[in-house]
DNA sequence: CCGCATCCTAGAAGATACTG
DNA sequence: CAGTATCTTCTAGGATGCGG
């Protein structure tokens, strides 16, 4: 209940943008692109590339999640039918996250960007230091 | 001024973090993403894929941007040596925004990542609709 | 154990006006 | 034209408490 939301269903949008294009400024794909690159959306995509994983054990493997930033991240990443939830009603309740088959060729993707970054990590930080330097 | 810019210049962090490492809360690279996949980070490293562009011109091609949030991007995609910046000491000013070389090739991750939303966008939004069904 | 609801604050982001 | 400065608005995100 936070962004698009209104009335007009997925045919009116489907109407404008067959194909997304994310530099028309009212196009849902940048609503879709936020919840992938998000801060906590990136990690998810990438953690879950390796399977199946419960709340907890997500929010143990990556830095920093709060529960709410991390459940909040998930829903976003069901609702847009990336990842899967399966809730077994037991108690203590145990849910269980992965990839969609969607899911995975985004989070490919997205890895693609996440790996190049980590790997070229240090060439960025030279750089900053020189334009740093002349200033 | 805003993050990581204690005295412990770069090589510190090189011994902390020989290659980065995302699901490290205190990682640079978090910051460096968070530059390249925010919603205007996106948009330009996209936008100038295809060229070199002026600041008004740039601002024209991609919709919604405010000055300030396209001056703010583009000074972080510089900082970090993606965006190669040329001012001409003109009257009127006339500045010129391109990639470097090491802009190119995280431009093209990204665009990956991007080109995959645009073109699966109806596959997200009907997605959504079978979700928001079911609740 | 999972995750929702509420409240609250810091920083992101927009609008506007002004300068070299 | 290409920004900076300022002011306001909005949202991301953290802390806490509760319910299934």
């Amino acid at each position: 209940m936070s962004d698009l939301d209104q009335g007009s269903e997925a045919e009116t949008l489907s109407a404008r943008f067959e194909r997304g294009n994310l530099f028309a400024a009212p196009c849902p794909s940048r609503d879709v692109l936020s919840h992938v690159s998000s801060r906590w959306g990136v990690l998810v995509l990438i953690g879950l590339q390796t399977g199946t994983y419960r709340f907890s054990e997500l929010r143990r493997k990556m830095g920093g999640v709060s529960e709410k930033m991390l459940a909040q991240t998930l829903q976003a990443l069901v609702r847009d039918g990336f990842v899967h939830r399966v809730s077994h009603p037991v108690v203590p309740p145990f849910v269980e996250y992965s990839l969609t088959p969607m899911g995975k060729e985004v989070a490919v993707r997205v890895a693609g960007l996440a790996d190049w970054i980590e790997e070229n990590l240090l060439r960025v930080l030279e750089a900053r230091e020189q334009a740093d330097q002349s200033s």
